[in-house]
DNA sequence: CTGTTAGCTGGCATCGTGGCCACATACACA
DNA sequence: TGTGTATGTGGCCACGATGCCAGCTAACAG
């Protein structure tokens, strides 16, 4: 209105409360060690309010050399898993007057190094990679870390966990009497993916069932690529034998799944058994209820974040590998293998 | 390595390739107007590289006056459709140079103070909200408009094309014999699906159809709150006339919706035909698929975003409203009325 | 050989804040 | 009254990049 384009600055602020600038900054910052006279702090604020003041953080950020905000990348916002996540991370970062911003990578490399050049453009003081990077960018990666940028991945949270909820879902599947066992997992360069195939197998392999290399399927991240890449497994099985139970990766994935099994007019868990991972709020929901391994995603946000924040603030911290302890939420999409298959 | 902590500056760029900081500032900046040698430009570029330097983005801002950078205000993540919409906005702003940072809202009136806080700060240029804003912050955003900041709302482009879809959706419901309609809507507060609830009782009065009040439910945007509301509906119907036909303001909600339907064991469509807005790649790939009016969220989302760019770019440009043409997608969950209500 | 112009490059001020240092004021005490 | 201490406050420069303006070099024509 007064001035059109130019937004307040804090020498205006100081101008109106009729104080330096320095004391307009520290009045804002809250300096603990420097004393001001309340009447002087409310003349501040007051004109800060007057003039609708917002301290330019680009300006801020340049001067104190932190932005005070951290990058988060997810490889996927339409799985609701790695919202949950995020929440949790960004809760954390709020208490500690910190900002986030989100990227979403796709699983997308493009995407990957744009993060990297966040952190190096200094948008962001901190990344917490909520994926588990694709071997090409592992390197550059690494290389940043040399250079002193402040990278978090997730894996090296959610590894040590990996191993014993694979095997608490193959016992599961196990005593029901299945012993055809199909997988669907996802995106295949993404490590910790694979991890979780490779722990199931090793889990069925301890167990004496049978693996069968063409009832395992690696699809992309989306839900239509979970439905097509089941109905393509159900296809190659015509006239042969068809798994009693099927493991995805994710409950996204799980739930095309389910729509192509129904499509094809097998029951669940009548002819099929599905067993997921993530318990995501979208498992309870679906027809029927998906089984599903919780690995307690809110409490893994807040273990990474804990962990990117440590590192942020004493860079050379202990790094905790806090444990979560995953655990098996049984739901209506599992059940006894069908009569024939039990009594083999 | 060199220098520990000390990120490289265009200074060391300079001293590195043996030419001054404009030089460097303007082969990065790839400015038109000036010439400079190729052998100049490529030794200024291999020391970029060499050193692995990124231009400060505060102190950019700074001078420049300007982030190009875009704020994305969404309410809700874990609804696939923000993301779309999301997705067109992204592709759109990176092909004009500019990156966009999302920002999720929740509904909640704080995150969309701190959006606008945003935007104050000079943190982003211009801001898109996603969602339309609750009417305790409409008149924040106004004043902000007021003082020469960029805030495109999302129901501008939408509400124009509100009433069609609506309307089509109901003559599918009424064609198929049913009389009997119930509505779960969102939160409520949210003027855009006020207006979805709004269009469709006009067209349900315009058709002849009776209004009853307690078959309308109002609910919370997540899964949880779909089920609960749909129950809470079949619930209170308990003993006397139930609803053949349930629409859902949209998709998540509608698989809160199916699954609640489920429980109760009522088949849909043979009993209750349920039908929803967004038409997100879950509906696909429900039990049953389901019945959804298709926003065209991408081209929604490029629609918006040409907007606030032509605004941010062009100050006093028109504001063009293109017009999107929702479609109704038919799928499994509706279908023809029980025989004893259509012979009403 | 000299004048002129076009093509490149360097110096310097600037953007808005934060933080160091010095200074002003007030009050207590000898 | 002079000195010391506690307590607020202001001046000034740096942070890293941009962009204006002046100046320098080389090339070319007369």
């Amino acid at each position: 209105m007064a001035r059109p384009a130019g937004r307040p600055t804090s020498r205006d602020v100081a101008r109106l409360a009729g104080v330096s600038q320095t004391t307009v900054s520290l009045v804002i910052n809250e300096v603990p060690t420097v004393s001001i006279t309340e009447e002087t702090r409310s003349r501040v604020r007051s004109a800060v309010v007057q003039l609708d003041y917002h301290p330019h953080e680009g300006a801020r950020s340049l001067s104190r050399k932190a932005t005070r905000t951290i990058g988060v990348a997810i490889p996927d916002a339409g799985n609701p898993h790695y919202m949950e996540i995020t929440e949790a991370i960004e809760a954390y970062a709020e208490a500690r007057g910190y900002s986030i911003v989100l990227i979403v990578t796709n699983y997308d490399l493009a995407c990957e190094r744009r993060c990297l050049r966040w952190l190096k453009q200094q948008r962001v003081d901190a990344l917490i990679l909520c994926t588990s990077p694709s071997e090409a960018i592992e390197q550059e990666i690494h290389a940043a870390r040399e250079q002193g940028y402040q990278v978090t991945t997730f894996l090296e949270n959610v590894q040590a966990a990996c191993g014993v909820c694979e095997r608490a879902l193959l016992e599961h599947l196990v005593g029901l009497g299945h012993r055809r066992i199909g997988y669907i997992h996802g995106v295949a360069d993404q490590e910790l993916f694979g991890a979780r195939l490779r722990a199931c197998l090793q889990a069925q392999c301890d167990l004496g069932v049978p693996i069968v290399e063409h009832w395992i399927r690696r699809c992309g991240p989306s839900i239509d690529h979970g439905f097509e890449a089941t109905r393509a497994l159900l296809a190659a099985c015509e006239g042969g034998e068809r798994p009693t139970a099927l493991i995805v990766v994710n409950d996204l994935l799980a739930l095309g799944a389910l729509a192509a099994l129904h499509d094809a007019g097998l029951p669940v868990p009548g002819q099929v058994s599905v067993a997921a991972f993530d318990n995501t709020r979208l498992a309870r929901y679906s027809v029927p209820p998906l089984t599903s391994v919780d690995p307690q995603a809110r409490l893994l946000g807040e273990h990474v974040a804990r962990l990117a924040f440590d590192r942020l603030l004493a860079p050379d911290s202990p790094s905790i590998h806090a444990e979560t302890s995953p655990r098996l939420i049984v739901r209506g999409s599992t059940g006894p293998a069908p009569a024939a298959i039990r009594d083999l």
